[in-house]
DNA sequence: AGGTGGACCCGAACGC
DNA sequence: TGCGTTCGGGTCCACC
């Protein structure tokens, strides 16, 4: 599934094919990808735009135009891009648009699923818009351990809720929560105000660790995630729980348990993610 | 007001 | 073998 690390990969490959190119043509098969508005008019809207640059917010890829409009895509679970030259892609069932470059190449987009979605902004839209969807990027130098407390104070649900909020932190989906938390050595049901300063510093870390190794790997291929240039990413070989079900810890060898929190499959070692904070043993003698 | 659960999708895996 | 059922995952949107 995309996370921040699948979307910050595939974003690294496609910004150096796309900067300074503009859009030829655009065809967009599936109406689900743009509705409710109408994919010939999106289309028609997006040719002849001119790429000034690609970025990411959390899971969103930003295709910045020189017009100042901007192109907001959300691959949502199985959405792929795939950079070639024009003319060399193989059919595919499951093709949801189309853009041809007018430097001859095309950039097609998959969706099996078809829950991803594009979006087309006027200037001066996509900050509000992002603003209120997404906050702190995980990876900024701005993100520390006390900002993480910060946007933890007060909330009442579980960690594994918090963390796939995507207003508390973005980009964490199932995945990456669940390597967080075990990076961090807590519980995924643990409420999500009751770290102590400690806590919070791992957690801090665990996320910004499980993030750079997924990025590192270029992100997780299960089935469907891709890279522009159709490679897969090596991830899922390093996960340390999620999946993992049975299969000893890497840390204690306990076997992994599989539960849910937050209405997801959530995955974790229940010897160093114990519900509770381990009591720490009085120092020195009785 | 913040949290929760269903809806949206569809292929794969599973059960009988 | 073949069919029906279950599952999952990000976000939105009703509903507490």
């Amino acid at each position: 599934m995309p996370e921040l690390p699948e979307v910050e990969s595939v974003r690294r490959q496609l910004e150096p094919a796309l900067a300074g190119r503009r859009f030829e043509r655009v065809v967009i098969h599936d109406p689900r990808l743009v509705r409710p508005y109408d994919p010939t008019e999106v289309a028609a809207e997006l040719e002849g735009e001119r790429v000034a640059g690609v970025e990411r917010r959390g899971k969103y890829l930003v295709v910045r135009f020189e017009s100042g409009r901007v192109l907001l895509v959300h691959l949502r679970m199985t959405g792929s891009l795939l950079h070639a030259a024009s003319g060399s892609l193989q059919v595919d069932p499951h093709r949801r648009a189309v853009v041809t470059l007018d430097d001859g190449s095309d950039v097609a987009y998959r969706d099996v699923r078809r829950f991803g979605t594009w979006l087309l902004l006027e200037p001066g839209e996509a900050e509000p818009y992002l603003a209120q969807r997404v906050g702190d990027e995980p990876l900024d130098t701005l993100f520390t351990a006390a900002r993480l407390g910060e946007r933890l104070t007060g909330r009442r649900t579980s960690l594994k809720a918090a963390l796939l909020d995507q207003r508390t932190l973005a980009g964490i989906g199932n995945i990456y929560a669940d390597e967080a938390l075990w990076r961090a050595r807590l519980n995924p049901l643990r409420v999500a105000s009751s770290l102590d300063r400690a806590e919070l510093r791992r957690l801090h870390r665990g996320i910004r660790v499980a993030l750079e190794h997924g990025l590192a790997r270029q992100g997780s291929t299960l089935r469907d995630y891709r890279l522009p240039d159709g490679s897969g990413g090596s991830m899922q070989d390093e996960f340390r729980v999620y999946g993992r079900r049975d299969e000893p810890c890497d840390r204690c060898g306990t076997p992994i348990a599989r539960t849910e929190a937050a209405g997801r499959t959530t995955w974790f070692c229940p010897s160093c993610q114990p519900e509770e904070p381990v009591q720490v043993a009085a120092r020195g003698r009785p």
